[in-house]
DNA sequence: GCGCAGGTATTGA
DNA sequence: TCAATACCTGCG
């Protein structure tokens, strides 16, 4: 199956966007578990040449024949030669939702180079797109572990937490696992000490391993068992999307361990709300510099500045300030 | 050995 | 509203 749009997987792929950690690196593509009308399947994508993603799936070896009609009514559908974006959750589409295939890069390209500051961005990112969450409860989870923390740790934190509590599915590729639903995150140990006394001395050798914050999570361990808990019993994950920015901003950031920065991350990849401006210590000193000569200026405003200043267009531009700053030399004249 | 890492919660003017 | 501070922990 091929998807037909401009985009670098690569840079995509490995962008550090909080929403999920890479996808596992199998030959020459990335592959993770995506659930599809209920069925947990493995996608496999490469990079073609520029214009081009090619898309294979696994069905897990314990499900072969139970969504076999799904899939291939849904291959039938993503095989034309334009990338179906209604409603229909079909494999083709469900791939172009997360790689935001459907976004116009050239018309926002065109957009970023009527802007003297934004217009070197472009050279240093082309193909560049949101790489939106398969599911955003992992968003949620991926988002708070990566508070005031480094890729490289959260990274290993998630993949920590899906051994641990998703489910283990066997495909011909390999072993994969599913990321577990906030039920089953909201009842786990939250450290050696609860699972201690829980369990007591009969296994001493697995012991103090099954507990949130083995997984190197730190303080955030109890934000993200509380906000599993908020998750399956009041709030729903679906709703979220039904609301406006601003009352999905607040209904997110009611999270423990949710703050303006992890909110905006989760509306933006979680949820695809384009309007949010995730702004960090590294935006600001971007944006500070790009429009505001330097000065010492608040997240807050800085978020504010954002919003107003580019309206739809402010997640891609927050996303392509970052690398373009990242990749030109800029951060490192800024830190 | 020690400080940092793409913030958040808490506290006190 | 806003500034100041503590906070887990693995990696450089």
């Amino acid at each position: 199956m091929e998807l037909n749009s401009q985009i670098n997987l690569k840079l995509t792929q490995e962008s550090g966007q909080t929403s999920q950690a890479p996808w596992q690196v199998k030959g020459n593509s990335y592959c993770d578990v995506v659930e599809i009308a209920k069925t947990p399947i493995l996608i496999k994508v490469h990079q073609k040449d520029i214009s081009y993603l090619n898309l294979e799936y696994e069905l897990p070896r314990s499900n072969q024949n139970i969504s076999i009609d799904e899939v291939a009514i849904e291959r039938e559908i993503a095989i034309g030669n334009e990338i179906a974006i209604g409603n229909e959750v079909t494999i083709g589409n469900e791939v172009a939702r997360i790689f935001d295939l459907n976004f116009d890069l050239d018309k926002f390209y065109t957009y970023l180079a009527e802007d003297d500051k934004l217009e070197p961005a472009t050279r240093f990112c082309r193909g560049l797109r949101l790489f939106l969450a398969k599911d955003p409860f992992e968003c949620m989870v991926s988002s708070i572990a990566s508070a005031n923390n480094s890729i490289a740790r959260w990274t290993k934190s998630v993949a920590k937490i899906k051994e641990k509590w998703g489910e283990s599915l066997e495909f011909p590729s390999g072993r994969f696992y599913s990321f577990p639903r906030p039920s089953v995150l909201m009842s786990v140990y939250e450290d050696e000490f609860e699972e201690y006394e829980a369990i007591g001395r009969t296994m001493e050798i697995e012991c103090c391993r099954q507990n949130l914050k083995s997984c190197g999570l730190g303080y955030r361990a109890p934000y993200m068992k509380k906000a599993s808990e908020l998750l399956t019993l009041e709030i729903d994950l679906f709703e979220i999307p039904k609301m406006s920015y601003d009352e999905a901003f607040e209904t997110v950031k009611n999270l423990p361990g949710v703050g303006p920065k992890v909110a905006d991350c989760i509306l933006l990849y979680g949820y695809g709300f384009r309007e949010a401006f995730p702004s960090d210590v590294w935006i600001k000193r971007i944006v500070s510099h790009l429009y505001f000569d330097d000065k010492d200026i608040s997240v807050d405003k800085i978020r504010e500045f954002g919003m107003e200043k580019f309206g739809d267009y402010a997640g891609y531009v927050q996303l392509y300030l970052f690398h373009y700053a990242r990749k030109s030399g800029l951060m490192n004249k800024l830190k």
